[in-house]
DNA sequence: GGTTGACCTGGTGCGCGCTCCAGGTCCTAG
DNA sequence: CTAGGACCTGGAGCGCGCACCAGGTCAACC
């Protein structure tokens, strides 16, 4: 059950570097080591570390990060500032899609435009 | 017509120093200045700035905008390339909304494991 | 028991995209 | 004509999120 740092690099996809950036920041907390001061990183922590790149990976600066790893080791009275913390999240999320959107509109109008001169010169010249 | 800084600042929500990076970098190009040296915007200018932040706030980097600036400098003939480099850059967006709506449901899901762990220890201590 | 390679700690460096600063110039108002 | 503020240039600094490095330790094999 517990993994060598290469496996968990391998079965995360993070860097050696970074995990060992999270444990120093507060992310991850209470890494077990062999005698000789190894890593040894356990299921709990590979899925504790999936939660962690999908909140990285959806935006969530680090500051908000460390302050969700600091409810989630304060044990399970923690359940509804947890749980505000990712509804608040999940709006940042909604609308960050929604500007994509928006912004996506302007592009494929634009390329739309380019399209349409492309059409345009390529009549003009054949004529 | 023509803008100060003050004002296209106001306008474009860039704040000077962004618009003297930008001049810099090679993402504006040919901006007029008074005889005295300070800098005025034209509406033309103005618009390729609203492009710029389209372009930005989707997550292209500065190199790729620098690029579409080239093109965008190089005259008509550029249009095909400058159509699909927008083209690529909206599959582009259009992952990363994917990415998010994915990411986003394992948020949502979470929450749903904390809302009803909430509920069921509310039931619990009221029996 | 010696070599090799994965791993350790503490600290520094880096790439991106700005942001700030020093020192000087211009422009408007009184 | 002088004061004040907006603006100029060139260059250094910063915040984020890692990445890299030096110098040492550990583990497994020959």
């Amino acid at each position: 059950m517990p993994y060598s740092p290469r496996e968990t690099v391998q079965k995360t996809g993070f860097s050696l570097d970074t995990l060992r950036y999270y444990e120093r920041i507060g992310l991850l907390d209470g890494i077990d080591r062999t005698a000789g001061g190894q890593r040894l990183f356990t299921d709990e922590d590979l899925a504790w570390l999936d939660v962690l790149r999908c909140l990285r990976d959806t935006g969530m600066p680090i500051a908000r990060m460390r302050r969700y790893a600091e409810l989630a080791r304060d044990g399970d009275g923690t359940f509804a500032e947890r749980a505000e913390l990712l509804e608040e999240h999940d709006r940042d999320i909604e609308r960050k899609i929604a500007e994509l959107r928006e912004e996506q509109a302007k592009i494929k109008e634009k390329i739309g435009w380019y399209r349409g001169e492309l059409a345009r010169m390529q009549q003009t010249s054949s004529a």
